[in-house]
DNA sequence: CAAAAATAGATTGCACACAACTTAATTTTG
DNA sequence: CAAAATTAAGTTGTGTGCAATCTATTTTTG
């Protein structure tokens, strides 16, 4: 006779609090980069796209975040000199946000947290592996938006 | 050769994407109940304790959330007619939470939202343990606060 | 082509989440 | 026992996160 209402049966609740661990763990290695978490995923998003930019939609899209969010977060960002915002010519509605000299510079003191996030997390490559799958599988099952 | 920057290979990221995912879609099911998810996982925790309810300093440690979150989350179930604070008689700092009879009763009403969004993950029985095994084991060897 | 619909981004309002600080009460300690 | 340290909540300030709305620009359609 499962409890269904108990919190330790909550999937959603281990997930809560584990992304909150997460970004706590993130955080002083971001604080050395004055880069708050969701800051730091618009850097991974932006490191890998092309030198043009994104804009502030495909970013939303990639980060599942909308531009109540993105708008004055990436203000934010252009404030403390990591990207720049620029009107599309083609199609003025867009806005390409792109790395300035500062943002790409930061990479280089970027690379090591992922590695060092890893080893705090204690889970072998198979662990991760296993890991990887199920949570990939949970996030095709739950529509967006 | 792994691009460890890469968002795509970011553990954190898969949590951050599926934690806002799961939010969304209790929102539908709570909005009807007029809770929020935070608020939500207090009426959880409250659901399952005796009578005297929780001090905000035991809720902080069950929910992983501190004063500073619960303090203005509780004044608005308050103010909802779901709680009630009590200073305690024995030591004057603790304020105990506990439920009115609105909030009792709606229990009822919250019985079948676990199944129902455990119906919609789309996961087998097994695949459930095992992400819950795995999600354990990480919270485990993640230092809180 | 002009009006209607759709789209991109920004803004507003509300609710977390947390660091840092404040206040009041209790414990510890010299 | 009194001063110092600790503890429990609350407050303040900043940064998300999202729904709802607004504005400007395109695209679609009659």
């Amino acid at each position: 006779m499962a409890n269904h209402l108990a919190l330790e049966n909550q999937l959603c609740f281990r997930l809560y609090r584990l992304n909150k661990r997460m970004a706590k763990m993130y955080a002083p290695l971001l604080k050395s980069l004055n880069l708050t978490y969701p800051q730091y995923l618009v850097m991974l998003a932006l490191w890998q796209s092309t030198s043009e930019g994104l804009s502030v939609k495909s970013l939303g899209e990639t980060l599942e975040l909308d531009s109540g969010t993105l708008s004055p977060l990436l203000k934010r960002m252009q404030t403390n000199g990591l990207v720049q915002r620029t009107r599309s010519e083609e199609d003025e509605r867009t806005v390409l946000i792109s790395l300035t000299e500062s943002g790409i510079a930061l990479k280089a003191q970027a690379i090591d947290i992922p590695l060092t996030l890893f080893g705090k997390t204690g889970l072998s490559e198979s662990e991760f592996t296993q890991l990887t799958y199920l949570l990939d599988k949970l996030i095709s099952t739950t529509a967006n938006t």
